[in-house]
DNA sequence: GCCAATCCGGACCAGTAAGGTCCGGTTTCC
DNA sequence: GGAAACCGGACCTTACTGGTCCGGATTGGC
């Protein structure tokens, strides 16, 4: 566990696609472009649209476009917008105490401090970082398949 | 998602009961300080003892006992003894590129620097500050049941 | 003015993993 | 010798991710 979704991987890869390539770019071409699956990259920059990271164009000739420059964009913004409000643990957050039971909840800590220090790293990194630090490099050299040790 | 597994919440809290008591305790014992299902509490318990967070001792008089004062303990070697390692993607770590299908695969991001900083933070802040700053309050007062706002 | 391309919003289904429980075995104290 | 407790699993149910698909709305081109 403490994974993002895959989904969020795949928003890192086209939104670094929508940058290198620049412009407006629609979604079964941004699929081509990274290999994957049509449906899902749609599905992606729909989520980023609504977000607010990218700009939809409907029509013919539409596409999406960056709002912003990977550069100014925190990567903690793509998975809020993908994977949902960053908080560790179920109930917590606005912490009113109301879980289902909350005379029984015995789930006391303090995990504000906690996702705080989380969005605070998240929110130092941004996406144009991890996407690809000079230029695309789409296939890496076959590595001599050495035994895998499990 | 990102979020950390119900077990990890219920490990801070019975790593709490068991500095705030001191001294040996039985996974039964802390079950029904805690209130959590005993089962539950057991099974943490188990990975925690696994990970040497804890020492179990055998045999009747036997239970759980602290390896270190909560102070010391940071809160990613919880999450680790949990949740497993921390790594925010599937494909990383180690990094060889060897997905199912390396040459398919066009998730190429550098999610490395992202897990080190995650780890960084989760490291920087240790169980005692999260499971109770002064003191156990195990019941807040009822507050007023307002209308929440969905 | 019609047609095609494209985004938009949702519903839909299969696979996986978390959450929680239970059981037999072993160790230790009374 | 018996009871109390830990140990190491297997087991099942539920929820959610991951991925696909479809009808509707919008816009540009012929």
């Amino acid at each position: 566990m403490l994974r993002v979704s895959k989904l969020t991987d795949y928003a890192v890869v086209v939104l670094s696609r929508l940058e290198a390539e620049g412009g407006v770019q629609t979604a079964p071409g941004l699929a081509s472009a990274t290999g994957l699956g049509e449906p899902t990259v749609a599905k992606v920059l729909k989520m980023l649209a609504q977000a607010g990271l990218v700009e939809g164009l409907r029509g013919a000739r539409g596409g999406y476009r960056l709002t912003r420059p990977l550069a100014q964009l925190p990567l903690s913004e793509v998975i809020v917008a993908i994977d949902g409000p960053i908080a560790l643990t179920a109930c917590v957050d606005g912490g009113f105490g109301l879980c289902e039971a909350e005379h029984v909840c015995p789930v006391r800590g303090r995990w504000d401090p906690v996702n705080a220090a989380i969005r605070g790293a998240l929110s130092a990194i941004t996406v144009a970082e991890i996407a690809a630090p000079k230029g695309l490099v789409p296939t890496l050299p076959p590595p001599v398949p050495v035994l895998v040790a499990e």
